[in-house]
DNA sequence: ACCTGAACACCGTTCAAGT
DNA sequence: ACCTGAACACCGTTCAAGT
């Protein structure tokens, strides 16, 4: 049933049909079913006329989780400031993303979306967190910071979690609202850090004296000695 | 080459040392490379004699992810009271997955460790937030703020990241020391807003005034009404 | 340039044996 | 109970055709 086509025939692919295709089937069937062979079985052809279009699968996953980014809100401008439009950009990243749970893992197992739309967040960050004071290494210590707590809630929000033992009876599942507080009352603490903290040089601990690891931590591998 | 056996005779495999051969093969060759067939290859038995010893390959991975927590140093007790406790503990538990990157990855893309190591874990962080005065359902958001951000920064730490475009001659790589300074800043930045705003209703934001999200944002499929 | 047939070098897992 | 042989139902990708 997959073919009744001839060497020479067109099917008429395109390389935007490819990746439409691929949507929809990891929406139908998840991500374990997102396989070259069932794409191809989708779109009636061979498994290895796919790769007029793509180079790979990992290229072909590149672009779709690009192409979610394309989906986040810009901030209104100046709405009420910098730190609020961070907010609001971040939790419109939170909520694209919970849109897409099953591609939120593979951002964090590849090499994280460089694509035109990524590039493109990073750059409004940027710029809010410029207008918020934030320059330089310490902008760019923001930016991960937020990133990465905002990829890694979505990655949690959907799948169970390391739950305390304490309250069995109270680990029913949590609702998509009351995960997004959560999500919130986190993004308000660290962005309420950066702004009070964001311009210190970091070397100077507030809490905690010590700074450094326990020996055994495992970490000491390629400390740049840092000198002076 | 595999094996010069007969199908009665014994190979002496033991859960263990299946356990102990997937963490040298994984430390050795990469995930991609840590197959049952692989892992049979160097125990010297047939793939399927795996199976005598271990459910799946789903199984095994859970007992590696929960394994590796086991590394992670509970702090000394009340060093310099609970808030530097947790930030003790949440720092061990980032230089530990740092040590074993390869693993991180499927913290995040499956149900997150349920093992006797994740339980003892959560144990004490729910156990030195209540002594930070930081109990209920504000210590459970604390808890999975936390663990977000200490498993994603981990995730974030060894491969590459969504980097701001501006500055590229600067974008060298960052050194491990580097990374573990960003992360103790927004860890400190989170242990402070948990502590200063753990207690709080948290339905009133001192930054922001809306916490909705934006129409076409696609997060509002089951809102639970929240009625009263 | 775009597609097919066939093949390569793999996977995880199951089933029926053997001792 | 523990292991093997063989097989099932797959993978991603390449190579040599055909028009």
């Amino acid at each position: 049933m997959p073919v009744r086509r001839i060497p020479g025939q067109r099917a008429g692919l395109t390389r935007a049909a490819v990746l439409a295709a691929a949507r929809d089937l990891l929406a139908e069937s998840g991500l374990a079913s997102l396989t070259m062979r069932a794409l191809a079985r989708r779109l009636d052809v061979a498994p290895n006329a796919l790769y007029s279009h793509v180079a790979s699968k990992t290229g072909l996953i590149d672009d779709m989780l690009d192409e979610v980014l394309a989906e986040v809100q810009e901030p209104a401008i100046d709405v009420e400031g910098p730190i609020a439009g961070l907010h609001q950009l971040m939790t419109s990243t939170y909520a694209v993303l919970l849109a897409h749970s099953d591609l939120v893992p593979l951002y964090l197992a590849r090499q994280g979306a460089r694509g035109p739309n990524a590039q493109r967040l990073g750059d409004t960050m940027i710029t809010l967190l410029a207008r918020s004071g934030v320059h330089g290494p310490a902008a760019r210590e923001a930016l991960r910071v937020l990133i990465v707590y905002t990829i890694g809630f979505a990655a949690f929000t959907t799948r169970p979690l390391i739950d305390p033992p304490i309250e069995i009876e109270a680990r029913q599942q949590l609702t998509t609202g009351e995960m997004l507080d959560n999500f919130t009352n986190g993004l308000r603490w660290l962005l309420a850090g950066i702004v009070t903290h964001g311009n210190s040089s970091g070397n100077d601990h507030p809490v905690l004296g010590a700074a450094g690891l326990q020996p055994g931590g495992g970490i000491a591998q390629e400390q740049p000695a840092s000198p002076g």
